[in-house]
DNA sequence: CGCTTGCTTGGAGTGCACTCCAAGGTTCTA
DNA sequence: TAGAACCTTGGAGTGCACTCCAAGCAAGCG
């Protein structure tokens, strides 16, 4: 994976409900598409453009995934649900690959990102001031004008 | 605009800093621009859609939006944050000219709506508690490993 | 061995929500 | 009344994030 150590399922992701296809870091490219619900086609985009690492191949050039690849699919995973376009999350990926001296520039990057998701959170609580407005009103009175 | 009776601007959206150009109900499309934030593009867009009510033209065929169509976007502006698909807004508006009888099936559309949000949100910190443990982890210890 | 199912590739296609264009008519200010 | 700034249209183009395709190897089973 990434920042979780050797040892894998780390609190920071971990759906841990699809339980990692027993067997020991090589996974087929069905399997992962299994764990983590992304397309074959998806996977195999991701690393053509660079949002994988380097992903092992078979003897024949197969894929065959390891477990630190699903930690980091997980962990994409999360980026892709704050909204991150995947255009930063590449860069994301590439500052790893860079090494240690990228570390205050991908923290800075996270740090963009957190404020994004609060705002966006904010965002979205506003709405449902909205909505539950226009819910009440569809509920009780039924007597103020509508039109468009 | 829409469910909030004569009176114009309610809680419901009023983004009331961006006060309405002064003048009344014949806002010409840039005006409209610098009210709403959206293009003029877009407001055509909207109109060719059908997510807007018919506007209103000069005689000779440019468009004069009215304070009811005002109120009408900013509520299409707050859908639009929820993450609500064009094709479904437009499905209010229809609903919204078709008539008090589909009263119940607005209401069930934004209170699926107002599910789709709550669940957004839920995603969203479930992302915040990620970005905050490695976040942690970079300003912290900077010591476990990390790859890609 | 033959058969089915799975995996490979580059490149083309999709759906969404805009976004822009060209050519021409309209409105405003001096 | 001239010129700038604004408005009109249908249709084409853009950017994002996939999504699919065809043609051809690879893997596993009886």
């Amino acid at each position: 994976m990434e920042s979780t150590s050797a040892r894998t399922d780390t609190c920071a992701s971990a759906p841990k409900a699809h339980p990692r296809p027993e067997g020991q870091d090589r996974y087929t490219i069905s399997e992962v598409v299994a764990f983590s619900g992304l397309t074959a086609h998806t996977l195999r985009w991701y690393e053509r453009i660079g949002l994988m690492p380097h992903v092992d191949r078979s003897h024949t050039g197969q894929r065959r995934f390891s477990n630190r690849d699903l930690d980091w699919l997980a962990f994409v995973g999360k980026l892709r649900l704050t909204g991150m376009p995947v255009a930063d999350m590449v860069r994301y990926a590439e500052m790893v690959r860079e090494g240690d001296h990228t570390f205050t520039e991908r923290q800075e990057l996270l740090e963009a990102t957190r404020r994004d998701v609060q705002a966006r959170i904010a965002e979205l609580q506003g709405t449902l001031a909205v909505l539950d407005f226009k819910i009440d009103f569809y509920g009780g009175a039924r007597t103020a004008p509508e039109r468009v």
